[in-house]
DNA sequence: GCGGTAATGTCCGAAAGCCGCTAGTCAAGC
DNA sequence: GCTTGACTAGCGGCTTTCGGACATTACCGC
């Protein structure tokens, strides 16, 4: 069943979509929200070709005020005053990705965890590719903290925004809570 | 995007079906609707191993007023009484099932044109054979009158009940129009 | 008329290939 | 001996590609 599509796959049908932009640390980040909740979070090499992006609909009172919310919590997170993201999402995927990325929000603040141990608790060890796959795919960066998991030998293996990005956030998250000892 | 699917592709998710059956000239027809509007109207052989059909949700209020009300305009129909079908279809398809659907909904009362001249009005000649495949899976029987399409030497061609039920609609139809002259 | 045939668009299923992995093996260097 | 790095096979999910099947049609030759 084909709707009409965005360029960019990771949004979906383009209906009722909200977009703005807030500048961070690790760059400008390009935010979307659908009414029903936080549909992406893109790194600047995400968006390709912006002049072909869906127009923004502000019209929706609800995806503006998850916009809102998702801003002021990015915005205590880069302070190093939030650990935990309290928001409606609303991402687009298939349900492998779905289950994947809802087992990312459970990897604690300044936790790291193997790929491999995100596809045991996914309920088979052997999945450990497909989570690499699925995580790779994760539309709401940040989070949804795909940057927690790396390789099974401790090394970073990627990223989409870059690794030097994974790395700034891994950083940022073990300094937040090395200032609470 | 996977979700959870029945065995009749024609039904899309199992969510909130009502379903119903009535009997008609034709033979026992199974009409099944969602929340959304009327979903199908099926043909005794279209219903393999009914034991297996979801378990009808009466519950939902809209749904069951749609079945009440689609009842109401077949049984006008087969009287000779209704030559227009008013009611929220819910059809399940692709985007180019749904316009070629839409389209069959144009063809006036009584009235037949051919596969090639439903595909010229779905904006190309050559989708003729494309056409001949969707209206082949319109899952909503006499409302949305795909046995008003026959093929461009006037044969019927085919039909999802048998040719002897497109042709008795089609007598059917023009029966009742020439009653008003 | 009637049968054969080529050319058409859409959809479905099967198969292949791609990947932000991992555990294992082996050899070289200390 | 132990570590390190390079290499490999095998894994699961998803996208892409391809091949066939069609409720067709126009044309051509009999």
């Amino acid at each position: 069943m084909n709707r009409s599509e965005t360029t960019l796959p990771v949004l979906g049908a383009t209906d009722d979509l909200s977009l703005t932009t807030m500048s961070t640390p690790v760059g400008e980040l390009t935010l979307i929200a659908s009414p029903r909740g936080l549909r992406a979070v893109l790194w600047p090499n995400e968006l390709e070709e912006p002049g072909r992006l869906p127009t923004a609909d502000d019209g929706d009172p609800v995806a503006a005020a998850v916009l809102r919310e998702a801003i002021t919590q990015l915005g205590e997170y880069f302070a190093g005053h939030r650990h935990e993201f309290d928001l409606q999402l609303d991402p687009v995927g298939t349900d492998f990705q779905q289950s994947a990325w809802m087992q990312l929000r459970l990897i604690p603040y300044g936790a790291t965890i193997s790929y491999g141990e995100q596809a045991r608790r996914l309920g088979d060890v052997r999945k450990s590719r497909a989570v690499g796959a699925a995580n790779g795919r994760n539309p709401i960066s940040i989070i949804v903290p795909c940057h927690r998991v790396i390789g099974a030998n401790g090394s970073l293996t990627g990223f989409a925004a870059g690794l030097e990005a994974k790395s700034w956030l891994l950083r940022h998250e073990q300094g937040a809570l090395s200032l609470l000892d």
